[in-house]
DNA sequence: ACGATGATGAAC
DNA sequence: TTCATCATCGTA
C-alpha cells in the first residue's frame, strides 16, 4: 500500500495560516472497520487567535474551545447547525488557541459531508491526529503550485466584522 | 428560500 | 433555566 510521511506535532506548532496552506495537496488518512482511505485536502480554513471574532475562541476559554488552547496537532470537532460535525486541527504554539478547519477533500466539498463521509464525531475531538487515533494526515508528495490556491474570505461568517472578509479560505483547484 | 436539529454560551 | 445563535446541508 503506497503511504506517506505522517505530519507530526512540529507541522502544526507553525503559524496557523502558513498551515492551513500547506495542507493542501496532503492526504487526511482514515482508518476505521479495518479499512483504511485516503483523501486529499481541497479546501481548508484558518481560525486564528483570540482577536479573530470569527473564532469561537474569541468568546474566551471554555469547554468547548479548550482544545484550541491546547496542543497542536490534536483534533477539535464540534457540532454544527445541530446536525453536523466539523473537524479542524489544532495548530500554532501551546496556550495560543487556533486551528484550521478542513472543509473539502477531493471528491467530497462542504465540512459536513466530509465528516460523514469518513465517520468522523465528537469521539475523535481531543485525540491527537497519529495513526492510533485512526484520523491522521499525511504528506504523499504532492506538489500544490502557488498558481492553484486560491484565498477567499471564510465562509459563514458574516458576524464577525473585519474578519469575515479576510482571505483566510485556502482552496486548492485541482482543475478536475 | 427555508427548515431541520441540538450544543453552546450568555443572560436572567 | 431559558433563549438566541450558529465555521451546514438537502430539498424546493
Amino acid at each position: 500500500m503506497l503511504t506517506g510521511q505522517v505530519l507530526s506535532v512540529d507541522f502544526f506548532e507553525r503559524p496557523t495560516r502558513r498551515v492551513a496552506r500547506e495542507l493542501l495537496g496532503k492526504h487526511l488518512v482514515r482508518r476505521l472497520h479495518g479499512k483504511t482511505n485516503a483523501y486529499m485536502i481541497t479546501e481548508v480554513e484558518a481560525y486564528d487567535g483570540y482577536n479573530d471574532l470569527a473564532s469561537h475562541a474569541s468568546r474566551g476559554r471554555t469547554a468547548r474551545t479548550e482544545v484550541m488552547f491546547g496542543k497542536a496537532g490534536h483534533w477539535y470537532v464540534y457540532l454544527c447547525y445541530g446536525m453536523h460535525w466539523m473537524l479542524n486541527i489544532v495548530t500554532g504554539p501551546h496556550e495560543y488557541p487556533a486551528a484550521v478547519l478542513i472543509r473539502g477533500v477531493k471528491g467530497v466539498g462542504g465540512p459536513g459531508r466530509l465528516t460523514k463521509t469518513l465517520g468522523v464525531t465528537k469521539a475523535l475531538n481531543a485525540r491527537t491526529a497519529t495513526r492510533g487515533t485512526g484520523l491522521w494526515i499525511e504528506d504523499r508528495g504532492v506538489r500544490v503550485p502557488k498558481r492553484s490556491i486560491m484565498r477567499t474570505p471564510r465562509v459563514g461568517v458574516s458576524y464577525a466584522k473585519e474578519w469575515a472578509h479576510k482571505p483566510m479560505r485556502y482552496v486548492f483547484d485541482t482543475g478536475a
